[in-house]
RNA sequence: GGCCCCAUCGUCUAGCGGUUUAGGACAUCACUCUUUCAAGGUGAAGGCACCGGUUCGACUCCGGUUGGGGCCA
């Protein structure tokens, strides 16, 4: 490679969403730029869509901000290539095509629908593959006349060389060969005058100056005509490199965000929705398939996953430094990543894998860094008040603590409800009661915790461990049962956290409301 | 249907002819720790799609088969 400068591309269409599979092919694009020195590109790719267009850009316009993919170039940031959006460059386009029609490599065609499917079936008799065979190409004025006398209308096509090879060096699959034989005449106008994906995206690779297209593998076998335009239009070839797809949870299919009920059908994949579904339930959001969907960036921000644990997961995901590194921060991606480590197969989604990252880097943020992460999810809820007051937020900081790696995404808080609701306000799940704070021994100990509590010098761990140890010791009741007594009648629940952090979580007043309370429960 | 791509534990992958009894991670299971639930600790199970060749030697190279996927029709 000469020392030109290197600048990639990602160029998605405004679908009012933001696929795993983009990020990741963003992702990468990112890091070779940043690795080189060079520019990453975002175009969009609007030629077919031009209604609503800045509300079906924003989540990819966000997400790719999200996960800090910052681009150089592109919409809200200009560059000096504008417009970066294809639905503003319809004149380059158009002068694309006369060159391409001037100097031969393409051509105007006066075929009608019936006539290509009349050849097709044709051809199809025959038991040979079908080659239109340019029975109405005009290329000349009186040719043009002639059709046009016939009322038939133009589509602009490409005059493909019909013998020999194309060989595509691609930076990970290697040498492929196309045979140009089996290669069509297509088009790239159409008769309305709109323009062909390959054109535009081949042209605007051209204007853009991109040095590398890295991009998915189900744009390989459309590279050879693409290079066509390149050449016939005299652009200097990029190099070309293909990604294997992100496939579906447990097959090689391509992930799509239309299958998400069938993706629902994978327990773990049902489990990741779940969890954002009662996270969504609690804040009262209402949420559609198109941006809620484990396959789309959008939902792992809203659930509260940390934009660098889904990083680390998407870099993985068909690329690999060794056989065991498998943590790695932004700045050791953009020095370690590399091409020729990239794998050629496809890879699945994995959501546990993905949550197992997010555990990773959601402990490795300190608590009061958690704390922070938690906060929106609390007020959004209205567990907190906004902003939060300091006991609100010292609360929390005991409970983000004694949480530990329960809460896995920040929206995992809300989990934790029932130590912000009122005292009176606790339902107490009816067979723990049963169960634990029933029994007569049971209540006799609360009763008299209760008696002790209120003058216990210090509310503090070492006291309240010491006071719930010695009445169980004095009473012969079981330790655990006197702790799970203690702890439904503090959260409602039979299992949580240890027992004195739920005390210290509620402080004194309401630790003596709550036993007070689930005691009067039992008499009614 | 034609062309192109791909093929190692359930999943992500390491392996670029001998150092491999195929390594790691996620998930799974067992045990352990634990005054609940998690977490932690220890360990186990689990794979080179198949068939030919090349080679002293093949997960690794070549050919084919099968399977999966993509593009075009």
């Amino acid at each position: 490679m000469t020392n030109e400068r290197v600048r990639v591309r990602v160029a998605p269409s405004p679908t009012g969403a933001m696929h795993l599979g983009l990020a990741r092919t963003a992702l990468y694009n990112w890091l070779f730029a940043r690795q080189h020195g060079g520019v990453f590109i975002l175009r969009i790719d609007d030629t077919d869509q031009e209604r609503n267009q800045a509300e079906m850009l924003l989540p990819i316009l966000e997400g790719l901000r999200w996960l800090g993919l910052e681009w150089d170039e592109g919409p809200d940031r200009g560059g000096p290539y504008e417009p970066y959006y294809q639905s503003q460059r319809k004149r380059i386009y158009q002068e694309a095509v006369e060159k391409l029609l001037a100097c031969g490599a393409a051509y105007l065609d006066y075929a009608t629908p019936e006539d290509i499917a009349r050849e097709r079936e044709q051809a199809r008799q025959e038991g040979r593959t079908c080659r239109y065979s340019r029975r109405w190409m005009a290329e000349t004025a009186t040719e043009r006349a002639r059709f046009e006398a016939e009322g038939r209308k133009p589509v602009v096509r490409l005059k493909m060389p019909q013998e020999g090879g194309m060989v595509v060096e691609d930076l990970i699959r290697g040498r492929v060969e196309f045979d140009l034989a089996l290669e069509q005449d297509h088009i790239i106008q159409r008769a309305d005058g709109s323009f062909i994906y390959h054109l535009t995206s081949a042209v605007d690779d051209g204007e853009f100056q991109i040095s590398h297209i890295i991009r998915a593998e189900e744009h390989l076998s459309n590279t050879p005509r693409q290079i066509f335009i390149l050449q016939a239009l005299g652009y200097k070839l990029p190099r070309f490199a293909h990604l294997p797809f992100v496939a579906e949870p447990g097959s090689k299919n391509k992930l799509s965000k239309r299958k998400l009920k069938e993706y629902l059908k994978k327990p773990e994949f049902n489990e990741l929705m779940r969890r954002g579904e009662k996270i969504a339930r609690r804040m009262g959001w209402t949420v559609n398939d198109d941006l809620f969907n484990p396959v789309v960036v959008d939902f792992y921000q809203r659930v509260g996953f940390l934009p660098e644990a889904l990083i680390n997961y998407l870099a993985l995901l068909g690329w690999s430094l060794d056989d065991r590194t498998e943590f790695f921060t932004r700045e050791e991606l953009t020095r370690l990543f590399s091409l020729e480590r990239v794998a050629k197969a496809p890879a699945s989604f994995d959501p546990q894998r993905l949550l197992a990252f997010q555990v990773h880097y959601m402990m490795a943020r300190s608590v009061a860094e958690r704390v922070e992460l938690v906060l929106p999810y609390l007020q959004g809820a209205g567990l907190v008040s906004s902003p939060p007051g300091d006991e609100e937020k010292m609360m929390v900081n005991r409970i983000v603590q004694a949480a530990g790696d329960r809460i896995k995404v920040a929206g995992d808080i809300l989990d934790y409800e029932y130590f912000f609701l009122p005292d009176t306000g606790l339902a107490i799940d009816e067979k723990a009661l049963i169960r634990w704070v029933r029994p007569e021994a049971q209540q006799a100990i609360l009763r008299e915790l209760l008696a002790v509590l209120g003058s216990v010098t210090s509310f503090d761990p070492e006291n309240l461990i010491g006071l719930v140890d010695g009445l169980a010791d004095k009473s012969g009741v079981k330790p655990m049962a006197v702790s799970q007594a203690l702890r439904v009648a503090l959260t409602g629940r039979d299992y949580g956290f240890a027992i004195v952090d739920c005390m210290l979580i509620l402080g004194r007043e309401r630790t003596i409301s709550r036993i007070e309370r689930a005691l009067q429960g039992l008499a009614r």
